[in-house]
DNA sequence: GTTGAGCGTT
């Protein structure tokens, strides 16, 4: 078949312009309806011109069309070149025809290249660029015959390929992977550089390049799936669909022809989906799309909101860009969540400077934190503005907090521009994870005293009978206490410690008069630094930070359950005291519930009463109860003022006595309330 | 306008 032969080698780089385009699109389009369907695309039609006029060979157009039309491509790249080499004088003026053997220069090139090259690179690309691609499609009939500049065949292809990336950026299309990207490779690297931006109806590829998107994505899709599949690209790239095309139907072909893409796009596929394995590789990248970035800054611009960028390798199945702000908030509840055990890990992670800071330190991160804190707040709460400046760091944050390792790793390959930006909170969250204690730290000392606390315990189960009953006189709060004892159970036999957990099987239904009810804790608090704030005065058994089930932000209260009951009415004098910079309330855990029993013997201050209500609500409790609670009574009146007196001048008052009575030692170091020393002092010394 | 009344969770 000799003409055969011929006719594939020829080209038709010539001006298709004013009605001979017109028709030949008409034709194209037509003839790809027969392929496609009603899936045809004008822009597909517009490419099939625009490859013609390049240059292409018949193999390069057979190549590039696959991608869209899989197996129909060759067909209808032959039919397209036998219909052109007998028809090409219907599309062109005959002057200007010119159908070469071999890839010359093209006729059409100074007819009316030149002038209308200059209108096509400067203002034209600018503008469209900017229009929609409805309005590209308007336009391409004239700018196809505006730009009749074809310059040498390889260049244009890069030029198409410049025009892919650079009008992405403005669409904000995305995903876009720059279909041409690849084949400029392929066809000659060293020509790339001279021509930046020679407008070739950059419009055109708009459609196409939606179409490869999807094909790319699905590519991505699989490799993502198969890790550490070291398989050939193309083969990874089959599976996306493995059926075989037969006689199927024409839209199903079609389809299949995206997936299946056979040696040509391979090149390109084949590039994506080492992008992909690189990714996969590097563990921290959060997307495929974060590592094609290089040829397509929009990406980096547009698309990688900071969480997404930010999420964790195990957060994979984010990957759809919709989530950043759900991981956001996720990760900060984690971080809660966490408290004890993930935590941990970075602790031992940086053990050095473990342990170290304690309570003095306390208040130096706390104060720092507390500016970190205020952000916190923010993203957790504005979330969805993506103006607000301080989101972006606070993302970064929270993930070290979530996993430390993990940013570490990370910050090494990652622009440090962001970092640098917040590397010093980071350092905040990082000491305030350091300061943590492993679980066990106080095990020693909890094991040591354990004998005498058992004994303590049991005297005070017996003692805290009346408690009992005082509960019973509720029918709510008895189940409440059956309930909480079961949960004592369970989380001493999670946290292995047995002793405890034979303690609490005792104890339990004291549960609630071991425990209190801390207020206006600061957002960023967590267990470990609640727990370590409040062992001054015994064993901690428990903290259970309040979390909001709705929004997953803490809510800003906070149960602190502690081995004895002492502790706990000790720890009722940080009441009024600062933590992390806030006044925490600190008061025994309400026994009673709070609407349905209104029914008390003793006047009772309504609930609706802001203020007094957490002090008073105590009040009646405590005058049933001998002693240990009386003396936090007067406290309570002037909480605040009398805290800080007592840590001034230590004077010997009923808190004090209270303080003293069970002889830890720490209690009198309450002095270490220094945050604040405010108007209060002075006020209630007179 | 740098959240802030309140009693939860396993």
């Amino acid at each position: 078949m000799g003409s055969v032969d011929r006719v594939d080698d020829l080209t038709f780089k010539v001006n298709f312009s004013g009605d001979g385009a017109a028709k030949l699109k008409d034709r194209v389009n037509k003839k790809l309806k027969e392929f496609m369907g009603d899936y045809t695309d004008d822009t597909l039609v517009e490419y099939v011109i625009v490859l013609l006029r390049n240059g292409r060979r018949k193999d390069e157009a057979m190549n590039e069309l696959n991608v869209f039309l899989g197996d129909d491509s060759d067909s209808f790249v032959n039919w397209l070149w036998d219909h052109l080499s007998s028809n090409l004088d219907l599309y062109v003026p005959s002057q200007e025809l010119h159908v070469e053997g071999a890839r010359t220069t093209a006729l059409g090139n100074h007819s009316i290249g030149t002038g209308s090259h200059q209108l096509d690179t400067d203002s034209e690309q600018g503008k469209t660029t900017k229009v929609s691609r409805n309005r590209h499609n308007r336009e391409w009939k004239g700018l196809i015959r505006d730009a009749a500049e074809p310059p040498p065949l390889q260049r244009s292809v890069v030029e198409i390929s410049r025009f892919e990336e650079k009008s992405s950026h403005k669409v904000n299309n995305g995903r876009s992977t720059s279909p041409r990207h690849s084949q400029k490779k392929r066809s000659r690297p060293d020509e790339r550089q001279p021509i930046k931006r020679e407008a070739v109806s950059q419009m055109n590829i708009d459609a196409p390049r939606r179409l490869l998107q999807f094909a790319v994505r699905d590519a991505v899709g699989t490799s993502r799936t198969t890790v550490s599949s070291k398989e050939p690209s193309s083969k990874r790239l089959r599976s996306v669909v493995s059926t075989t095309s037969g006689d199927l139907p024409v839209h199903r072909r079609r389809i299949q022809s995206v997936a299946r893409v056979p040696n040509p796009m391979a090149s390109v596929i084949k590039a994506v989906a080492e992008a992909a394995e690189d990714v996969t590789k590097v563990k921290n990248a959060g997307s495929v799309f974060d590592r094609l970035g290089p040829g397509m800054d929009v990406l980096e611009s547009h698309d990688l909101l900071p969480g997404f960028r930010e999420s964790s390798p195990e957060d994979e199945e984010y990957g759809d860009i919709d989530q950043p702000l759900e991981t956001t908030d996720l990760s900060y509840y984690q971080r809660n969540q966490y408290g004890g055990q993930h935590v941990g890990n970075i602790t031992a992670l940086e053990s050095e400077t473990g342990l170290a800071s304690d309570y003095l330190s306390d208040n130096e991160w706390y104060d720092d934190l507390d500016v970190v804190g205020h952000g916190v707040m923010d993203v957790s709460r504005t979330g969805t503005s993506s103006g607000n400046k301080g989101d972006n760091s606070l993302i970064v944050q929270y993930n070290v907090a979530k996993d430390n390792e993990i940013l570490q790793t990370r910050n090494k390959d990652q622009n440090q521009s962001t970092i640098e930006a917040n590397s010093r909170k980071i350092v905040n969250i990082s000491v305030n994870v350091n300061t943590w204690k492993p679980p066990h730290y106080q095990e020693p000392r909890e094991v040591s005293e354990l004998e005498s606390r058992k004994s303590l315990l049991e005297s005070e189960a017996a003692a805290n009978r009346s408690n009992v009953r005082l509960e019973n006189d509720n029918p709510v709060a008895v189940g409440n206490g059956n309930v909480k004892n079961a949960a004592y159970n369970q989380d001493m036999s999670q946290k292995a410690v047995q002793p405890s957990s034979v303690l609490h099987s005792a104890g339990s239904p004291n549960a609630d008069s071991r425990t209190i009810f801390v207020s206006n804790v600061h957002f960023a608090a967590t267990k470990d630094s609640l727990s370590r704030h409040f062992n001054k005065f015994g064993e901690v058994l428990k903290v259970v930070i309040v979390m909001d089930a709705a929004t997953g932000q803490p809510k800003g209260s906070a149960y602190v359950e502690f081995m004895q009951k002492e502790a706990a009415d000790n720890a009722l004098s940080l009441d009024g005291t600062s933590f992390m910079s806030r006044i925490l309330k600190v008061v025994k855990k309400t026994f009673a519930p709070q609407e349905a029993a209104p029914v008390m013997t003793w006047p009772r201050v309504a609930r609706g009463s802001p203020f007094a209500a957490a002090r008073f609500a105590r009040a009646p409790f405590a005058r049933g109860i001998p002693g240990a609670f009386r003396p936090h009574i007067p406290i309570k009146a002037g909480a605040r003022s009398f805290q800080w007196k007592r840590g001034v001048q230590a004077t010997p008052s009923d808190a004090a006595v209270a303080a003293s009575k069970f002889t830890y030692p720490t209690t009198r170091s309450l002095t270490y309330i220094r945050t604040e020393p405010k108007l209060e002092g002075n006020a209630t010394t007179s």
